[in-house]
DNA sequence: AGCCTATGCAGCC
DNA sequence: TGGCTGCCCTAGGC
């Protein structure tokens, strides 16, 4: 507070008689470590055998520490640092701005509303002669229900229910496991005592819907009875507990192979473990698939040929897997990727395509039948790049999507919406690099790294900081016009165990029940046209 | 209100 | 390899 306050001019008193400082100049000393640049101005002057400098601090950039420009903020919009390559493409020699990988927005193009999908392309088909196709896409593009602040810490995993449609189960950064019935909005529930700490992925158990297994950083699996919250550990890698960073055991990637009646996960150390699902026994022994000491974060096994595993991880590979024969080094293909391949997956009719999503910004489709793996068919430029305290970003197939190219993902990069700085959640066309839509909602601030379209059903459920969203079409929205009653606002949810029904905070208005703390720092951030906020999306 | 800082992160030097 | 640093991040605490 107070350097902001001084800033830019800060006047030091600097003691010339000792060595020895007292505790205050040690604090104005502290002041002092400011960047000093070229056209500071030192003004001294003798003051009770103290000499007092005044010095004027010229602005620097945040990024480069340099002078003469400044990243950051001017309203809505961010201006990137000069000097660094484009925080979108990463490539060097532009900015975010002038981008040919951006969406053009406030530079020319006019935003509508989201009632219709916007028509901006990303101008990088790898065959740009192929004019785009858009198909009918149904885009569920408007919020039908919430929980807000449902988790107590940030949501890291969506799951929706295999045959009731109005269930979904998240889990979050603490270990949580929360089961929602968005059809009754104010049906949700929160287990907390299943694991203790981030729960990365959920999966059904196939031959019993009512129960989930979960892998969680606390290197278990837990399979929980959805009804009663009873879990067991189906597997433990730290059975003796912490005995310090380098041999705690963490599990990210996890699957369930039903044909084999398997369940696999994967930990930070490049292994793989499997576990039959019909004697709670471990099978074999871990096998080492990608780079020792590196994290394997997703597995994802192929519907249609059930002996093909895909995983993905830390050493920036992608690798598919023979399951009859699992054993270092014998993975069928690596795709080979510039960073860490946040999730790897099949694609979920034919299982001939693979969806990757990497840090280098980059969506990438690898074709085993009108290509070949050693190359990705089209690369996607896409911001999802992040740098912490954020659940990754996932690009999603639609499973109802018949040819197989809908894609979603959130974006990471902010856009100046009518002068708010919002982060869409955007459906893309695989098959043409087209942006077919970006969606979002004035009253939501934060980003969505976490998303599931429903396997059956135009919804699409998002995960942004500890809240979840349920998006449904908007002319299905005519039929069951927003009401307030959807949305429920959470309060911190017991360590333990909670069940919650009816709160009593659901009779909250819906502007009450979005404003938060994070709301309000992040509108001062935007610029003064916040006053049309209200009039999108109406 | 404005800081600070956590960061079972990742990357880079 | 280890230690440092970090561009649009978040929540919580002082």
């Amino acid at each position: 507070m107070r350097r902001r306050s001084l800033f830019p001019q800060v006047v030091i008193d600097r003691d010339t008689e000792s060595e020895e400082s007292s505790s205050d100049d040690e604090e104005e000393e502290g002041e002092a470590n400011v960047v000093l640049p070229e056209e500071e101005t030192i003004e001294e002057s003798k003051n009770k055998g103290k000499t007092s400098i005044t010095i004027t601090l010229k602005k620097v950039c945040k990024v480069c520490k340099k002078t003469g420009h400044e990243a950051g903020f001017r309203g809505a919009t961010y201006i990137d640092c000069p000097m660094k390559p484009c925080f979108l493409c990463k490539m060097p020699g532009h900015t975010t701005v002038t981008c040919p990988h951006r969406v053009a927005t406030e530079y020319g193009v006019p935003h509508k509303n989201t009632t219709n999908p916007l028509e901006f392309v990303f101008q990088r088909q790898l065959h740009p002669r192929v004019s785009p196709i858009k198909p009918a896409y149904v885009i569920p593009d408007q919020v039908h229900c919430a929980v807000i602040r449902y988790h107590s810490r940030r949501v890291t995993c969506l799951e929706f229910h295999p045959t009731n449609n109005n269930i979904l189960l998240s889990g979050d950064k603490k270990g949580q496991l929360g089961i929602w019935d968005f059809g009754k909005v104010h049906e949700k529930t929160v287990y907390g005592n299943i694991h203790n700490c981030i729960l990365n992925n959920i999966k059904f158990n196939p031959t019993n819907d009512g129960s989930i297994y979960a892998a969680s950083s606390d290197g278990t699996i837990s399979c929980t009875d959805l009804e009663t919250g009873i879990s067991f550990s189906l597997m433990n890698l730290n059975p003796n507990g912490w005995e310090g960073p380098s041999s705690w055991r963490m599990l990210y990637g996890l699957d369930v192979n039903s044909d084999r009646n398997v369940v696999l996960v994967a930990d930070n150390f490049g292994y793989l473990y499997m576990a039959d699902i019909r004697s709670n026994n471990i099978m074999n022994k871990p096998t080492l698939i990608h780079k020792k000491g590196t994290k394997v974060v997703g597995l994802n096994c192929n519907s249609l040929q059930p002996d093909l595993l895909l995983s993905c991880g830390n050493d920036h590979f992608a690798r598919i897997w023979d399951m009859r024969r699992l054993e270092a080094g014998s993975s069928l293909y690596n795709l080979e990727h510039k960073r860490v391949v946040s999730s790897a997956y099949f694609s979920p009719l034919s299982g001939s395509k693979i969806l990757t999503t990497s840090l280098d910004n980059r969506i990438r489709v690898w074709d085993s039948i009108f290509g070949n793996l050693d190359y990705p068919s089209r690369e996607i430029v896409h911001s999802h790049d992040f740098n912490r305290y954020l659940t990754a970003f996932r690009a999603e197939w639609d499973a109802k999507d018949s040819s197989e190219s809908l894609v979603v993902i959130g974006r990471y990069i902010s856009e100046n919406y009518d002068g708010a700085a919002l982060h869409p959640i955007d459906f893309i066309n695989i098959s043409t690099g087209q942006l077919v839509a970006e969606v979002m909602d004035p009253n939501i601030t934060t980003i969505s790294p976490v998303n599931k379209l429903h396997p059956r059903e135009d919804i699409l459920a998002s995960g942004s900081s500890r809240s979840l969203f349920i998006w449904r079409p908007k002319k299905l929205d005519i039929a069951h016009p927003r009401q307030e009653k959807r949305m429920v606002l959470c309060g911190e949810v017991s360590k333990t165990h909670s069940k919650q029904h009816g709160d009593k905070s659901d009779d909250d208005s819906e502007n009450d029940i979005f404003r938060s703390k994070d709301n309000g720092l992040k509108q001062k951030k935007l610029a003064s046209k916040s006053s049309s906020y209200s009039s999108r999306g109406s």
